[in-house]
DNA sequence: CGGCAAACGGAATACGGCTTCCGGTTTGGA
DNA sequence: TCCAAACCGGAAGCCGTATTCCGTTTGCCG
């Protein structure tokens, strides 16, 4: 309950087990999604569930910091395909080759198909503009159909991250042969006419939140 | 615990209980998924909650006979597609045209994405059946990729509705959507070259069965 | 109509997971 | 080295949800 203020000196220990907690959350946060048990985390970090605790008081809190983590290492990818010139190359490379976005993407997933995510992380934030900027480039140079808006895209990502958690070792082959299928559904050509708007991050909200009533 | 023998001759008043549950549960399954509890079943049933676990005597009893029922609902679907002439136009209308298929898919999808599932349902074998056939026939017909196989495209369905079952109203359209994108992913034309082999029904319950260990 | 077994409702119980609490241990400074 | 404060582990408490139990009601049959 105790803030637990970050200007406080800690202790060296607890700063080492902070660490560790976070580490092994991370880890079996990736494997298991939301419903892994916090005496799993405390277990893989060889502390006892009490330390989890403290450091953070109740386990929404622990995978907001587990997420922060993983939304930042993200966005800096998001931001590399930007620093790119070709945009379309940019745009493929972020869905494809980022090592991190998929091995941690299932509690990513699980978290944008989620109603409790009512604290808005900045970080998120900062992520969507990123990922607008990234179709908007695409569309723009002609790489991708324009009746999608980000969205759209960032749903069918998830998408494919929430249905291939179940595979195995195949998991990265199948998600990235899934991404590259639904790469190919979103080329301009051949693309086949789409009910609705493109959607952007803005209605999405507005669905969530709807929703959540 | 009784087994609740099928051929015992029922009191009228049970048999049409439990089929207001089963009505219930299926309706309270497909807004909540897997998380509703069984007393909102109960409610919405106007019975007691000892009666829903009278005639279910667990949830997870009550999950699969909802998901019999549903099951059998797409099952049918399939086959109206298989009787067409057109092999292309019913693996579309299969995935599109559906109403029970987008409505009830809340829990299917959930289902498929559950490792839980160790009950095999025969029927859920049988729609199995009628996808690979389907998927087959088109192939065949030249309406959609060579690479890819039944169960990549019964995950990649399942994905869909998995994203967007957040979404409210909206929910149908943007169903719509993001099926019409997959499927233009899934024509030959233009499509890029995947890594490793097309996914059939058995390699998937395999996957499955490993990562359940 | 009367009796009785089946079925009902919902309060009580069981259970699993998160959170708290407290006696013992470690750290860091004097 | 020694002490106080910070920190640790894990048992105990708590809470939400599924399941069971039992006194009461209801349909069925003679």
């Amino acid at each position: 309950m105790i803030p637990l203020s970050s200007d406080r000196p800690r202790r060296a220990d607890a700063v080492r087990n902070r660490e560790r907690v976070l580490a092994a959350a991370e880890q079996v946060f990736a494997e298991s999604g939301l419903k892994a048990q916090v005496e799993e985390v405390a277990r893989r970090a060889g502390v006892g569930v009490g330390t989890v605790c403290r450091h953070f008081p109740t386990k929404q809190a622990l995978v907001e910091a587990v997420l922060t983590s993983m939304f930042e290492s993200v966005l800096e990818q998001a931001r590399e395909a930007l620093a790119g010139t070709d945009p379309a190359e940019g745009f493929e490379r972020f869905f494809i080759n980022l090592p991190e976005f998929h091995t941690r993407h299932r509690v990513f997933a699980e978290q944008m198909a989620n109603e409790l995510e009512l604290t808005a992380l900045p970080v998120r934030n900062e992520l969507m503009g990123a990922v607008s900027e990234l179709v908007a480039r695409a569309q723009a140079a002609g790489a991708i159909r324009t009746d999608i808006g980000p969205a759209d895209v960032s749903l069918l990502f998830s998408a494919v991250a929430h249905a291939t958690a179940i595979a195995g070792e195949l998991q990265p082959m199948l998600r990235e042969r899934y991404v590259r299928i639904i790469l190919d559904g979103l080329r301009p050509d051949n693309a086949s006419v789409l009910p609705g708007q493109p959607l952007d991050f803005s209605q999405l909200r507005r669905m969530k939140q709807r929703r959540a009533r």
